[in-house]
DNA sequence: GCGCACATACCAACTGGTTGGTACGTTCGA
DNA sequence: TCGAACGTACCAACCAGTTGGTATGTGCGC
């Protein structure tokens, strides 16, 4: 038999879905504690029983992000082309893909909380630059394979490549927001699709 | 003679200038009107008398950043360049060398602003889109040129590359926030610098 | 060149609503 | 019966914005 715990999933996991939407929506600052409980459906009491503070929160929610997101790139048709060559182009054919819908929906959780706490919650951050820093890292194999079989390289690390794809996805969101909708950001990563093409070219 | 209005510059010049350095720092939501005129050394009633609401302000501050940023790109040496490729990669270079400092310092007012902005202050964030897109604009000639002669164009426009070179510059500034420092940032540029040669190196 | 009407630029104190966080009570499964 | 997982009621600090005032000009009739 079916707990009434296990059908409705618990506070916590509730509040950390929650500001994945509503920090991307209004920005970590702007968003209150009880807005949070508001579109969880909590009380503040839940919220301080899982949570020892708003900052707290906010660091739980960029290791749940990157779980999040994790599973999605992990479940991604892109690896399986034989090529690390095409694995990478497929891996930025399919970040495109993802821009649709919403702003709220497809930009980036700790792309925005770095933003706005770089300087007043260090501690925030930090769990942004290990999310975005550890997304890198599952493409370097993939980038130091093609660089391997094409030649490319001259110049430039694997990881700087990765770092590259993510800023430049970074500053797509931020145009998009600025433009309010997301055409603007496929533009860019187009251009970012035909660098790293360029770059894979050149040693063949 | 000069009188003391002249000496002390306004109340309105001084939170424009406090505007640009607090909400760099802290982001435009947790700037609060007490920090502006704390840093800018006047009283609330100066600030409301000047601005009719800290939303106000924002976009003055949007406006206040095009004007001292056109300047010091319009002063900037990178124009003197025969070559219209020459002056793109020199830009390039140009916004490299001011990766260094303090992050507030090197880092994007309207790129902040959009980011907290775009659902709750539309405004704002247009004010922020009309700064970010006017300084593509005035990339664009040279962009244009450079294709002319290089013959490079394929599948892309000199508007795409200018947003382009942008968001670049914007993911930028988040990478060196979560990390800390300007590093980062440096090598994703350099990645910029790599792409808009391989672009117009291409049909030589 | 004097005095009045008016405008601009600012200041200090205050207000009503909001915010992150706390204190304490209740429910419920083991 | 104990503790984890909540809920309710509350608070002190803080926040954007207001109020009511002063100081310093400035244009202008006379």
């Amino acid at each position: 038999m079916v707990s009434q715990t296990d059908l409705q999933r618990d506070a916590r996991a509730k509040l950390l879905d929650a500001a994945l939407h509503e920090i991307r929506l209004r920005g970590y600052t702007a968003t209150t504690v009880d807005d949070l409980c508001r579109a969880a459906g909590v009380t503040k009491g839940a919220f301080f029983h899982h949570f020892k503070s708003k900052q707290d929160l906010a660091i739980a929610a960029a290791e749940h992000w990157s779980e999040t997101t994790s599973a999605v790139f992990a479940a991604a048709p892109y690896h399986a082309h034989d090529d690390p060559r095409d694995r990478v182009l497929a891996y930025i054919d399919f970040r495109a893909a993802l821009l649709d819908g919403d702003i709220a929906d497809f930009t980036c959780l700790v792309g925005t909380m770095a933003q706005e706490t770089y300087h007043t919650h260090p501690a925030i951050a930090a769990a942004c630059d290990a999310s975005i820093s550890g997304h890198a890292r599952t493409l370097e194999a993939d980038i130091a394979a093609a660089m391997e079989r094409t030649g490319a390289g001259d110049g430039w690390t694997a990881r700087s490549l990765a770092l590259h794809t993510q800023a430049v996805l970074q500053g797509a969101f931020i145009l998009a927001k600025c433009q309010g909708g997301p055409e603007v950001a496929r533009d860019v990563v187009a251009h970012l699709k035909r660098y790293v093409r360029l770059l894979f070219d050149k040693g063949a």
